[in-house]
DNA sequence: AACCAAAAACTTACGGTGTATGTTTATCTT
DNA sequence: AAGATAAACATACACCGTAAGTTTTTGGTT
């Protein structure tokens, strides 16, 4: 158009491995991650599949590229919160982001070599519970009690054969009606008088529990702090203020508070 | 061999959907459902991959038959016991069950069309908190909390990439001595502190979140049994051993207590 | 403005996947 | 012993990830 002595000099848009990994999520978010294809993400990027190649190693790395992006989808909890309330928002979020994109849950490479967006957020998360008086072990079992829960939860949610109430109530009558007589009653019981109820919604389970664990966490903690009750193992001290990590040099936890 | 007549006999070995299934959980045991393909099943089999669509529909429904299969593993909450140490039991029987077949923790379809050893197992676990006093709506909770925990828990510990203490231990050193320096202070404390304390080992966690939750709902149906406090839309009695499901033909929940 | 290396696109090709379809063989009933 | 049925085998197809080779586009230097 521009030159008119040569061809049209089509404006090829140049891809990066940004755009590759947020075109993947969007296939993955609407057919899985089994519907993402390299052709089929080459045709959404208008290009060939093999020119993907040039920005990501393989597909193992795009999707870990992926998982990353997810990870920094999720609200870091706030320094200006207390531990609770901190986890609760970032849990909370957390669980949405699953929710947007199901297939996040099955990625298990984040936990081989996770990206710069998942080290932030589990540093930022183990933060909050030193800053909020746990311990480096109650850290630990606190950091697994909660993802734990929130994984689990987002699985559950995902494996449902319904998202609205309406399909919710659809499908529990069809599978109510399929289930043989009589010998599961207490899955009957459950479905008929639970499920089938107006306004049910699975999704609602996700506070129940987390505020479970939450408050659990806070009765461990109040434990801890009465008596000092420590397993033998553990060498850490509660407060973190001046506590210095066993690296080759020394640091302090509070020199990336402000990100 | 047998007949000098004919050509030998070659008496080839039946194929079952039984046989099929516990061959593809070993192969999905040993290197996960990628490495389950129709034709190295075919292999162990010593049958052409073809033949193993005579006895199942296609692989989806050769996945579901094996998560069947797995459920069906998972030791049943006992009668005996109360719901407590019934349901702790079972959830450390599922969470060996998870750990011996990693694979399982992402089939999704098990809540789609579940199998028989799939209901009967839910219709336990619902049947053991229905008579340990739990309200129908409150065991919707219970139910939901305590498999997300164990879903959650068994995911978490399938995505880290080691097993044994000394895996975990030279693993974490690679990880922390490849962390950026300073950048993430909390998690290097962690792995240094932690993670890196002989005698580590990540399954441990497991029991503490679970107490965590079973506490957790021992509480809240105690609360409930104090006052009688049901949310507003929570039809059903809170104790069960009159009540009958809303089906089309009245069934008392006992009538299938002993399996 | 002309050149040229480097980057990024395209093209082709290969072995492996699930499974539709058609054929052959084994087994069961009579 | 024979015919029917079930379950094996064989072939073929479209699609997958990606290795290897080729062409085009781009950006920096004259």
């Amino acid at each position: 158009m521009a030159s008119p002595r040569r061809a049209a000099p089509v404006p090829r848009v140049r891809l990066n491995r940004e755009r590759v990994i947020a075109a993947a999520i969007v296939i993955a978010d609407a057919g899985g991650l089994e519907a993402l294809t390299m052709r089929r993400l080459g045709d959404d990027l208008n290009v060939e599949a093999m020119s993907i190649y040039n920005h990501v190693a393989n597909k193992d790395d795009l999707i870990n590229g992926m998982a990353d992006a997810i990870f920094g989808e999720i609200e870091l909890p706030s320094h200006s919160d207390d531990w609770k309330s901190a986890i609760r928002k970032r849990s909370i979020s957390f669980r949405e982001v699953l929710a947007r994109h199901p297939w996040a849950t099955t990625v298990r490479d984040s936990g081989t070599n996770p990206g710069p967006a998942t080290l932030r957020h589990h540093d930022r998360v183990i933060g909050t519970f030193r800053n909020g008086g746990f311990s480096v072990e109650k850290t630990a079992h606190a950091f697994s009690a909660v993802d734990s829960y929130i994984y689990g939860f987002a699985m559950q949610e995902k494996s449902l054969p319904f998202t609205t109430p309406e399909e919710t109530a659809a499908m529990a009558a069809i599978m109510l009606a399929q289930l043989p007589r009589g010998e599961y009653p207490y899955l009957a019981e459950l479905t008929a008088d639970h499920v089938l109820t107006p306004g049910y919604f699975y999704g609602d389970e996700f506070l129940v529990g987390l505020d479970l664990v939450l408050d659990g966490l806070e009765t461990m903690l109040e434990t801890d702090q009465r008596r000092g009750s420590q397993p033998p193992h553990s060498r850490a001290a509660t407060r973190p203020s001046a506590h210095a990590v066993t690296l080759n040099r020394r640091v302090s936890p509070d020199e990336t508070v402000h990100s």
